[in-house]
DNA sequence: AGCACGCCGACT
DNA sequence: GTCGGCGTGCTC
């Protein structure tokens, strides 16, 4: 007997081949399948995607024959093959490109024979550890945030401060999940492998009961082995819970039942290479397919909820969810089999905050901070320095510098952030002007003072400091600007001064740095963290890398030194991140009860005027919502607008501008579908211009309709390939498109 | 993306 | 005379 199969490869949406292959088998595979199939002069890994009746019009000379299938293995899900092919044509990638990205490497390398090896391994028995959850007291807001979430069946964003224990609240949902089917899954998500560690072990210790082996990490800090395991035992069902990154939004996991989404503000859910994808975006997009799934009763539900190529119309934010097939019974809660999704952040993102403000998702608050409760004031004091009226070119204003002597006098910690690290952001000559640009990319390189180099934070280019100016001899070359490296000196030398600040016990004080430079090797970051924990270190000086989920009890100062370039930047997020950044910095102070009246949050300021320092002094999330959201909408700008990005890579501005600007121009003379409600923008250079001796543009294009958007793209596409083909661009190197870009 | 084929410079 | 540079093109 012979069949025919649509297999999908991992082919880039560059190529020509960008969907589906056949090919012919002896055996009838399922969708889903994980076959060897050989592609041109090798053999890769593909997954069936649909079997079709005959073999069409292509000749039987132009099929080649399914070598193998990996038979250890059931078939992906038609909602993990929804998942991929809804991903792939909203993000306007190939097919094969996401799925084979979504699978572990180490599945595309092992062969038949050693993946069965793999699978005869024995499960790890159930342990009998007692079930801990009910022994830990609640909090009223808790009880209450869980029991509303219960009552509901949308997607839930918990809105809960710093210190409030969202965490408790996604354990309990878990649990609760887990307890009431023997096979259900629960997908935990976080924002960076540095968070995976604290979460892991909190999760695996309150599900010991569980087993070990039913916890897993799915991140790309794990070893090739290592995720190979995690995913074959979330496929085969004998991992209950996954922790894991954005990557595990794509884990094949048979009876998930709840997605929780961790900090769902945080921009590393952002995809930045490959298929652009969100992977927040997404979760409440697979909680609905997997809704979906359970109400059409089989494992192949997929006809009831067809989604033809470019035609999805996706339940992200900003659009109503249809409804899903089968109607009423979906409404109720607990309905077997539903999916639901729990987003968690203390300054949510304003799509999905906004996607509460119309009931399109269910709000669940938490404003107070455990154990805190008795003392009103448990969130640090704001306080503004207007840096206009402070010395000129003062780095730390002098009341600021007295606070952090005090708490340092006092035995206290203090926290102070500086988003730049480096020594100094340029290096320059004050005879001729010399800059310390970088050759290959329009930006300055960063002075390091600690190895005496500059280097650019862009392509990496590294070279020692020269010891006069290299454009005209001249040696009074000097940094401009601070650093993080820069600042921890300034400080010590301020603090250093004529009436050196002493310890409590009269010992010298110890100043600490955290940034990407001082974490590099593996472990520095967990050292550096216990150091300041044993309270060895006074002051703590870093980047924003300081400011997430670590919790540091002693520290009551926390300090941003210069926080402006935020409010006034050409990138529309630019403020919200601020202001998530500012009160997450402002959650690192006080979370021990003895301090939490005196813990202050210092911000220098030209701008102490700004609405966004308003609401940040009152820890006002919803007001500071409230004034963006209406300047958003006033702009048309997400959520109320959408918007796309195409970058191109050239190794000439011109003809990287020249090749977007052409592929507009045809756009527009064909009147492609949607564009009636399609914006394109002219192109333009990026931010930074040249990386690498490469010329970078982008072209912004913008819609107040979701679907026109994804028609225009999807039609768009193919002429783009057009245009690149086109003789003026061959210099091209290659092209883009960013769906709800983060940045623009 | 791989991995070919294909046509021009410095080496055994 | 060959080894190898990466430009162009194809993969069911």
């Amino acid at each position: 007997m012979r069949y025919w199969l649509r297999i999908v490869v991992a082919t880039p949406a560059h190529s020509s081949v960008a969907g589906p292959l056949t090919y012919r088998s002896e055996w009838p595979l399922p969708p889903g399948s994980l076959v060897r199939v050989p592609l041109g002069k090798r053999e890769v890994l593909g997954v069936v995607w649909e079997a079709l009746p005959d073999s069409g019009d292509l000749p039987e000379s132009q099929s080649r024959a399914v070598l193998g299938a990996l038979d250890g293995l059931a078939p992906l899900s038609a909602t993990w093959r929804r998942l991929v092919g809804f991903t792939a044509s909203y993000y306007q990638r190939s097919i094969g490109e996401v799925a084979l990205a979504a699978l572990p490497p180490q599945l595309r390398e092992l062969s038949t024979v050693q993946l069965a090896r793999r699978l005869k391994r024995p499960v790890a028995p159930a342990s009998d550890a007692p079930d801990t959850t009910d022994l830990i007291a609640l909090s009223a807001e808790q009880e209450r945030a869980i029991a509303e979430f219960d009552a509901d069946t949308r997607p839930a964003l918990l809105f809960g401060a710093t210190g409030s224990g969202k965490t408790e609240v996604y354990l309990r949902a878990a649990a609760k999940v887990l307890a009431s089917d023997a096979s259900a899954q629960v997908l935990v998500m976080v924002p960076e492998i540095n968070l995976t560690p604290q979460l892991q072990a909190r999760f695996e210790e309150r599900f010991a009961h569980l087993g070990k082996a039913q916890v897993v990490a799915m991140h790309s800090g794990l070893t090739p082995a290592q995720r190979l395991k995690s995913w074959l035992a979330a496929h085969a069902g004998q991992a209950r819970l996954v922790l894991g990154t954005r990557m595990a939004i794509f884990a094949s996991l048979p009876n998930l039942r709840l997605i929780v989404v961790d900090e769902e503000h945080d921009p590393s859910y952002k995809q930045q290479e490959g298929a652009r994808y969100s992977a927040r975006d997404l979760a409440v997009y697979r909680a609905m397919l997997e809704s979906a799934r359970s109400q059409a009763g089989d494992s192949e539900g997929a006809e009831a909820f067809p989604l033809p190529a470019g035609a999805a119309e996706p339940a992200l934010p900003g659009r109503r969810r249809s409804a899903p097939p089968g109607g009423s019974a979906v409404r109720e809660a607990t309905s077997v089999g539903a999916c639901r999704v729990l987003l968690g952040s203390a300054t949510p993102s304003l799509e999905s905050w906004q996607a509460t403000v119309v009931g399109r998702y269910q709000r669940l608050t938490m404003s107070e901070r455990i154990g805190g409760a008795e003392q009103q004031g448990s969130l640090p004091a704001v306080r503004l320095v207007d840096m206009n009226h402070q010395p000129k070119h003062c780095t730390i204003a002098p009341p600021l510098l007295d606070a952090i002597a005090q708490r340092i006098a006092r035995g206290e910690q203090s926290l102070i952030f500086l988003n730049r690290r480096g020594y100094a952001p340029v290096l320059a000559c004050h005879d001729c002007g010399w800059k310390s640009e970088c050759p290959h990319c329009s930006a300055f390189r960063v002075f390091h003072k600690i190895d005496r180099t500059l280097r650019c934070h862009h392509c990496g280019f590294t070279e020692r400091v020269p010891r006069a100016c290299p454009a005209c001899g001249n040696i009074d070359i000097a940094p401009v600007g601070k650093g993080t490296e820069r600042l921890e000196e300034h400080i010590a030398e301020l603090l250093a001064g004529d009436h050196p600040v002493r310890r409590p016990d009269g010992s010298p004080l110890r100043i600490a740095r955290i940034d990407a430079d001082t974490t590099r090797l593996k472990g520095a970051l967990e050292s550096q963290l216990a150091s300041v924990h044993a309270r060895e270190v006074d002051v703590l000086v870093g980047t924003q890398m300081i400011a997430k989920g670590h919790d540091f009890r002693h520290i009551t100062l926390v300090a941003a030194i210069n926080p402006d370039g935020a409010l006034f930047s050409s990138d529309f997020r630019a403020p919200e991140r601020l202001f998530g950044l500012l009160m997450q910095a402002a959650g690192r102070a006080g979370r021990d009860a003895d301090h939490g009246e005196a813990s202050e949050m210092w911000v220098q300021t030209f701008h102490p005027q700004h609405p966004l320092f308003a609401a940040l002094k009152k820890h006002d999330y919803p007001a500071f919502a409230a004034q963006e959201l209406k300047e958003r909408e006033a702009a048309g700008m997400s959520p109320f607008g959408f918007s796309a990005l195409v970058r191109a890579e050239a190794r000439d501005q011109a003809v990287a501008q020249g090749f977007l600007n052409a592929a507009a121009a045809a756009a527009q003379t064909q009147q492609l579908p949607g564009m009636e409600a399609v914006t394109p923008y002219p192109a333009v250079p990026m931010t930074i211009q040249r990386v690498a001796n490469i010329e970078r543009a982008q072209m912004l294009v913008e819609s107040p309709s979701r679907a026109a958007l994804q028609r225009f793209l999807a039609a768009w596409q193919p002429l783009l390939h057009q245009t690149r083909q086109q003789g003026d661009f061959k210099s091209l190197v290659r092209w883009a498109i960013d769906v709800d870009p983060l940045a623009i």
